[in-house]
Order: structure tokens, then sequence, then C-alpha cells
DNA sequence: AGTGTCTGTCATTCT
DNA sequence: GTAGAATGACAGACA
């Protein structure tokens, strides 16, 4: 049922991309910012960010049940992780992977496509992965956007947000009453607006619920024709409020207000809240101004060119500085990967648990905090497993209005909503093809592109634009953050491929950490073999041995056969204590016998404590063993080829002291016995072999442990360089807003100077000059900083 | 049958 | 000069 579901939206969505590629807008942003709360919710969930859940911590408390009654898809989830932790319990790296795609489909809202309305409820779609959840199941909040479009939160009254697949099983829960939910929601929003106007927050922040309080009346679903009037209005708010300078006239009340101030909402802070509600107080931003970003981003423009704009003949200006360049996409995700690893390894160290969903979240929680950056405010329980694969059908103008959707509207709604992201490395690729320049950039820097809206200037560089330009996190980073962050086999394999390594060093690509392969396989494994190999036929004496006697000699060990060389390989194999290598899951599948420094299994008496570290399994096949052979038997099978030579050859002591003895002793005891020149010479070889082997064992331990060392080396590497693009970002951000604080004040006190005749200057002739002192001049902009002073500029101090 | 891994061994160089 | 360590290269066994 699932997958016909699945079918029958891949269907619809891609329906939609088609109308959407041929100029068929379907634009669903232009809905967001009067409409936000009910789509917040259809895409992220009911709006409770500022409800103090308990979500994230029933991740770790709880088996993954009962976490939230209405998400079937976080049942699901917890039921994964349950198993998952289980199997990690095992020590085995088991994930199991659901698979999530989201695809951010536009509609136009004047060319009415309703992708949802012409398709049926049930979307089906997705070359790559199944889109199994674009709205994050929420029954309550959302109803079944996949079985209706017009039940989505009635949007603009007539159309609705088409293209959002649901999860099949919810399609019943989604048909609750949507009403009754929004004005809850709107209820909390203005309670929640109320406590944060008590914490300084400014009331542009919750635009939607003004509206909705002012007239509450008209809920969106009331009517359609209501709705019809509304929407007309507050498109023209938000296409005013994006553009620059402009006057924005209130889609409600027809004021004229400078609405494009509380376009800064909370991404500002209060300090600048307050001189934007001053500005706003004094001045209309009626005239260009100088700051004014001019140029919208062509690729975030181009898609809005194309197709026929909702703004009503205004323009979207869009000013996304950081668009200006094309973005390697790839970059970018690595970008965003590397801080995620930071912010994980900072949470956790021990982090065998944390996926990267953990760690979007982990991003968005301190992005949040930082109070600028993006506040997608969503669980971080509830972003299940670590794919998400965010197919964008099309962004016209997606990259102003994302931004307010994670913005402050959004955060309130994510609480609850388990909106299971993933980013699956299986799409990884898809990720880098699909996602959007603009949806990257929108998601992880909302509130900048909002206050780019009033007052960024072109120059001012975006921060994570700049930053993803110049990070360049190495394909080891992304595959390592996968492998690290519990991808299941196939996908880490899969991005493996991708990212086609060109290490020479295949640590793991035989193993992978998920495969239950460790010192107990191999130990069983060697012991299975070990019963197989029931006739052993030794080869000829090689290297320095003498020959014919020990040509005798084997012929000898010959016939008491069975030499079994597993068994011995296999007991010292089992000395190797895994856990060394358990901080690196790449390497729990090496099994090498590092275990160089330790008897060989020449010293006979050591037998039952090597025997002993066996598995049981191990144990239990050499106490078979034992009872089927002699001891004599049994010790032939243990000895090497030196060891059967040097019996066959009746050297007199063992070949653990023959390799083992120092120079001296070894020498006295060769005078102490009469030996032949070719006892002499085996024992000579016996001694240059077992040190070469010694030395070889050795050797390879210390290339391994190099390895381990650089990869440690690389892991802190990265470590610091997430770090320091975390830092750059945050400093890049703290510029920006000053930039913005001072352009604000620069208008503000630009728009209050006044000539002899009491006008105003015009800020196409006149500009402000900051001198060295503090002080601040107007000048004509024909001058330059070196020319005079004019007589007329009247210095003006100013405060900050 | 082909391939990758592990291990032992040899040759060589260096200490 | 010898012993031994270190290491690259090779081959056999094995999965």
């Amino acid at each position: 049922m699932l997958y016909l579901k699945k079918y029958f939206t891949e269907g619809l969505i891609q329906f939609t991309i088609l109308l959407s590629l041929i100029g068929v807008r379907v634009d669903v942003d232009t809905y967001l910012n009067s409409q936000l709360p009910p789509l917040r919710e259809i895409i992220l969930g009911p709006s409770s960010a500022y409800t103090q859940t308990q979500f994230h911590n029933l991740r770790n408390t709880l088996d993954g049940y009962g976490i939230h009654p209405k998400s079937v898809d976080l049942d699901h989830f917890f039921a994964i992780r349950r198993l998952l932790n289980q199997v990690r319990s095992l020590d085995h790296l088991r994930v199991p992977s659901t698979e999530l795609n989201a695809w951010l489909v536009h509609r136009d809202p004047e060319t009415v496509v309703s992708a949802a309305s012409q398709s049926s409820p049930s979307i089906a779609l997705d070359n790559g992965g199944s889109l199994e959840d674009v709205n994050s199941p929420e029954p309550s909040a959302m109803r079944g956007t996949g079985s209706t479009s017009e039940s989505t939160y009635n949007l603009s009254g007539e159309d609705s947000l088409g293209a959002v697949a649901p999860e099949a099983n919810q399609e019943q829960g989604n048909r609750d009453s949507v009403d009754e939910l929004s004005k809850e929601d709107i209820d909390l929003i203005d309670i929640l607006w109320r406590q944060d106007i008590d914490l300084g927050a400014g009331r542009e922040v919750f635009n939607y619920s003004s509206r909705q309080k002012d007239g509450e009346a008209d809920k969106p679903n009331e009517a359609n024709e209501e709705a019809g009037v509304r929407e007309e209005d507050w498109r023209n708010g938000i296409n005013l409020q994006e553009g620059q300078g402009i006057t924005l006239v209130d889609g409600e009340t027809g004021e004229s207000i400078p609405e494009q101030l509380s376009s800064l909402g909370t991404q500002t802070s209060m300090s600048l809240q307050e001189c934007l509600r001053l500005l706003e107080a004094t001045f209309p931003f009626g005239e260009e101004s100088e700051f004014q970003a001019t140029e919208a981003d062509p690729q975030l423009r181009g898609p809005a060119e194309n197709v026929p704009s909702t703004s009503q003949g205004l323009s979207l200006p869009a000013p996304l500085p950081q668009s200006d360049a094309p973005l390697d996409l790839e970059q970018q995700w690595q970008d965003i990967m590397a801080i995620m690893e930071l912010q994980d390894m900072d949470m956790n160290n021990t982090a065998e648990n944390t996926n990267l969903n953990n760690n979007l979240n982990n991003t968005r929680a301190d992005t949040s905090e930082s109070g600028t950056m993006t506040s997608f405010g969503v669980p971080q329980s509830s972003l299940i497993n670590q794919d998400v694969s965010l197919h964008q059908a099309s962004l016209p103008s997606c990259s102003q209005d994302l931004p307010n959707l994670f913005n402050s509207e959004l955060d309130p709604s994510v609480g609850q909503r388990p909106t299971l992201l993933r980013l699956s490395s299986s799409n990884s690729s898809n990720i880098n093809s699909t996602f959007g320049v603009t949806n990257l950039t929108g998601l992880f820097l909302p509130p900048l592109n909002s206050t780019n809206n009033l007052t960024s200037s072109p120059v001012l560089p975006d921060p994570f634009v700049s930053l993803l330009e110049e990070s360049m996190l190495d394909e080891i980073s992304l595959l390592d953050l996968a492998m690290e962050e519990g991808f299941s086999q196939a996908q880490a394999s899969q991005l493996e491929d991708e990212l086609d390594s060109d290490s020479g060093l295949s640590l793991d690509s035989g193993h992978s950490p998920v495969s239950p392969s460790n010192s107990e396989t191999s130990c069983s494994s060697a012991a299975s073999s070990s019963s197989t190999s029931a006739t052993f036929s030794e080869e000829g004496a090689v290297g320095y041995s003498t020959d014919s006697e020990v040509a005798t000699a084997e012929a000898e060990e010959g016939a008491v056969g069975g030499y079994q060389p597993e068994y011995s390989k296999l007991c010292r194999m089992s000395y190797q204590d895994p856990s060394h290598f358990h901080n690196l899951p790449q390497l729990d599948s090496i099994n090498h016998n590092h275990t160089y420094n330790l008897p060989l299994a020449s010293s006979y008496p050591e037998q039952p404590q090597l025997l002993g570290s066996c598995s049981k399994k191990c144990r239990d096949k050499h106490l078979q063993q034992t009872k089927i052979h002699p001891p004599r038997e049994f010790i032939d099978k243990q000895s090497s080829r030196d060891e059967r030579r040097a019996r066959a050859m009746k050297i007199p002591f063992s070949n653990d002291k023959i390799v083992n003895l120092p120079v001296e002793e070894f020498n006295e005891l060769l005078s102490k016995h009469h030996l032949s020149e070719a006892q002499l010479s085996l024992i000579r070889d016996i001694r240059r072999r077992g040190k070469n082997k010694m030395a070889a064992q050795n050797c390879r331990k210390r290339k391994l442990d190099t390895i381990i060392n650089l990869e440690q080396g690389v892991q802190d590497l990265r470590r610091d360089k997430a770090r320091l693009l975390k830092e750059k970002m945050e400093c890049l951000r703290c510029i920006r807003q000053m930039k913005q604080k001072v352009q604000i004040l620069y208008q503000e006190v630009f728009s209050q100077l006044r000539d002899e005749e009491g006008r105003p200057y015009p800020a196409s002739e006149y500009c402000l000059q900051y001198s060295a002192d503090g002080s601040v001049l107007i000048t004509p902009r024909s001058m330059t900083l070196e020319q005079s002073r004019k007589p007329d500029k009247k210095p003006k101090d100013k405060k900050k």
C-alpha cells in the first residue's frame, strides 16, 4: 500500500515539477508570510518550538515508542533507533535506513495549477528515494496534504501547497480539523508572542500571529472569497516587504508603514530592533538609499523572471549577495557536514549513536542560540536518520521566503513535529545535484537574507557563501562523517564509491564496521576451516634449510599428518585486543595479529592460555580436537615449519630460545651442545627468520599505528577546520550586523538632516562621511574624501 | 577462477 | 664485521 502511494505521489510530484518547469509556477513561498503558521506546520510541524518538550531526551530514554503519539514515522524512527542501539550494543554498526526525499515544489498562485488538486492525494514520487514525508507527518497539525490540496489549511482560500507527500498511514489522521489546530496554534503563538514581548522580541516577529490576532474572525479556511482578498493583501505586504526601501502598504489596513523594518525580525538584536522602530517612526524609506541592495541575485531571480510573478508588478529584489557567484554545492554540503561534525564532536565525543540529524539539529540549535542565524527549531531528536534528500522542483522565490519559513515564524512550529529529514548517503549526489543553491543558503542563512531585504548593501558578503566558497572539505570528510554518523553499510559504501576515494589504503573495503566480522568471526571461520583441512600436505623446505635432512624430516612430518596451520594462527589471533581499535570503527574489521611480541605458538606451555583467550567456539573446537588427536599430534599442529624442522633435525632446544635468547646466551647455548653443521645452519636460519618475523610484525604494526595516528590527525584537523569555519561564520555575522546597524543609523541621520531651507538632502547628491573623531559630515557625492568640506555641511555627532 | 587479505620469508639497507 | 632492526617485495594460504 505504501508503495502504491509512493509511486502515485511520485507521479504527482513529477507532474508538479513539470508544471513548474514549463512556467506554470507553483509557488508556495508567497503564502508563507501571511499563512505561515499553517504552512509551516504542514512542513515542519505544529508551532511549539517554544514549548519545552522533552523530545530530545526521549530519543535517548525511550526505546522509540510513545514519543509522539501522532507520528507514525517517529515511532518508526525510534523503533529503528532502538534496534540500532541493540545492534550497536553488539558492537556492530547496523543502521537501518529510512529514506526521505523532500521536494519543495512551488506554484504560482495566480496561475492556479494546484498540483495537489490535480493529482490524487497520495503522491508517489521519487526516482532515487521514496518521498516518505515532506511535511513530517503531524496528523493533528496537518491535514493529509497528499489527500487533498484544499485540505491543507486553505492557504490562499483556493489553492494550497501541492506536492507535499504525506505518509500513507497518516492520511486518516491528517483529516482532522485544521481549523481547530490553526486556532490553537494561533492562540499559542499569540501567547508565545506575548512572552517574547516580555523578553524583548519585537512584534514584527510574529507577523502572522498578529495578523491572525487582529483579524481572528477571518481564519484562513473560513471563506474563500475573503481569503482571496486577503491573499492579495498579504501579497502586497510581502512584495513590498521584499522591496528595498519601498514603503510597505499594510495588506489589511492599507496603512503605509515601513514594514520592511520588520523583516529584520528576530535575526536582529534587540537594540537593532529598537533602532528599527526608531527609524520606523522617523522616516518612511521612501527614497532610494545608497545602501539598498539594488540587484537581486540572478540565480534567485531567474526563475521568477521566467514565471508570472505574484508581486503585482512590484519587484522582487531579493538582495542575496551570497548568491551572486554560483556556489559549489558540494562544497557547501561538505562545509555543512564539517560544521555538523564539529558540533557533533563537541556535544558527544563518544558519538557513536549520533547521527547526522542530530548534527543538523545541533547546528540549528547553535545558530538559534546565536540569535541571528538560522533558527530551525527542529527538535533534535525529531530528525531521525541521516538521509535528507531535498529535491527542489522549482525555486522561483524560495530564497526570499524560505528564510522566513525557517526563521521566526518557523521556530515555534517544530517543537513537536517530527520532521523526518534524512540525509541519504545514497542520495548525496542527488543532494548536490538537486539542492538548489538558494535552498541551502536559504536553509542556513534565512535571517540574513531577510535582513538584506532591508538594508543589506550589495557588497556585504554572505558569510555562508564566503564560507562555502573557501571551505573545501575533502571527500574523506563526508565519507568519514557518514561512517561516523551511522550510515548504513550500503549507504556508506555507495558514498564511498561516489567519492571515488583514491586512497591506496583499503582498511575497510572488504569489511565494513557494520559487518558482523570480528575476532570471533575469524576465529570461528578458522576453526571451521581447520576442521575441513584434515589432510595437509606440507610444502617442501625452503630457504636456508639443509635440504636432505629437512626433507626427510618433513617426510616424517607428513607421516604425522594433519598439520593445520590455521589453528595456531587462530589462537594467536585471539590475543589481539580489539578494544584498541574500537575508537576507529573503520578498523574494527581488521583482525590482524597484533600480538607481535607475544610468544609464538612454539612455546608449548602457553597453549592453554592461548586457547583460553579464544572464543567459546574456538575452545569447543579445541576440545574436540584434543579429544580426537593425541597431544603430540596437537603439538605438531601447533608447530611452525621451523619448529618441525628443528624437531626433525633433533635440535635440543626450543625455537623460542633460538629466536629470543640474547646473542651471548645464544652463542653459549650453541657452544654447550655438539651440533652438526646442518643443525647449526638450521638454528641460525630459525633465529634469523624468527627475528625477521617479529621485525615484520612490528613493522606492520608500526604501519598500522601510523595510519591510525594519521587518521586521528585528520580528524583533529577536520574538527579544527569546522570550528574555525564556525567561528568565521560568527564573525561574518557580527560584521554584517554591525554594518546593518551602521546603515540604519546612517539612514536615520541622513533622513533627519535638513538644509538651510528645511529640505532634506537628496541621497543621490549627498552622503555622510565619517571622520576619525567620530563626527559625521555630509558631503556632496561628487566630492571625494580628500576634497575640502563644503561650507554648508553640518557636522553631527553620531551616537552609537 | 579471480581477488583481497594476512602472514611468513627473503633481500636489502641501516644502525 | 656481525647482529639485529627496519622495510619493501614476494609468495602461499585462505576467505
